[in-house]
DNA sequence: ATCCCGAGGG
DNA sequence: CCCTCTGGAT
């Protein structure tokens, strides 16, 4: 794509969502950390039913070390990959209680170091909580970067560096939600809807289905 | 059968 | 590089 297809694109993300956001559910920075690891191969509706009744019961790091290994897996049972979710969740908060106060850190490297937290998900906490203009490359923005030819990389990393080159700077902050929605609801996987894409023009993909023709 | 805001391990 | 983990929705 040209760099005022580019441009046009965003500006039509941005017309449409002025204030764009995650559907995770959270209200706390450590909420947000954990509904984004327990996201991981989920759906954000799977993940939001299990955390609505597990942050009552715990929304602080000790406090889910106090809900244990088996608590914590019951909660979160129907999310799915819950075995390692919840070991990896309670390790996590095992290094926060003990090297960060109990707090979420803000830098890459200690967030990344965080057992069930990779890059894709330090991005997210980066940008959603501390307003870092980073690119988390989900499943959605790697389908939609390649389909698009926008960011068209073999692995989620290219894709992230050549979004970070490529996004216009004003756009930066909020790309990752606009992208992430526009890949969801319509460059979705299965039958996407590219009558109502604002880049479908300027797009070579050509799906065999869409939702509209079957 | 395929997909969902991936990450860890071999 | 590959494989595994997993339930729920479509």
């Amino acid at each position: 794509m040209k760099r005022a297809d580019i441009e046009a694109f965003f500006a039509t993300l941005a017309a449409a969502n002025p204030h764009p956001q995650t559907e995770l559910e959270y209200a706390s920075v450590f909420e947000l950390l954990t509904a984004v690891l327990l996201s991981a191969q989920a759906t954000d509706v799977s993940v939001n039913k299990a955390t609505r009744s597990l942050f009552v019961l715990a929304n602080t790091p000790q406090k889910m070390l106090d809900l244990g290994l088996e608590g914590l897996e019951a909660q979160i049972k129907t999310i799915g990959l819950y075995h390692s979710k919840a070991r990896h969740l309670l390790q996590t908060c095992q290094i926060l209680v003990a090297q960060h106060g109990g707090q979420v850190p803000r830098t890459r490297e200690a967030l990344q170091a965080l057992p069930g937290v990779g890059r894709k998900t330090a991005n997210v906490v980066l940008n959603v909580a501390f307003g870092e203009p980073t690119m988390a490359v989900d499943t959605h923005i790697f389908r939609l970067g390649n389909r698009t030819g926008l960011a068209p990389g073999k692995t989620p990393l290219e894709v992230e560096q050549q979004l970070l080159k490529r996004v216009p700077a004003a756009y930066l902050v909020h790309a990752h939600h606009w992208l992430i929605l526009h890949g969801r609801y319509i460059c979705q996987a299965r039958a996407p809807h590219c009558w109502q894409c604002a880049v479908a023009s300027h797009c070579d993909f050509k799906p065999k289905t869409t939702s509209k023709s079957s």
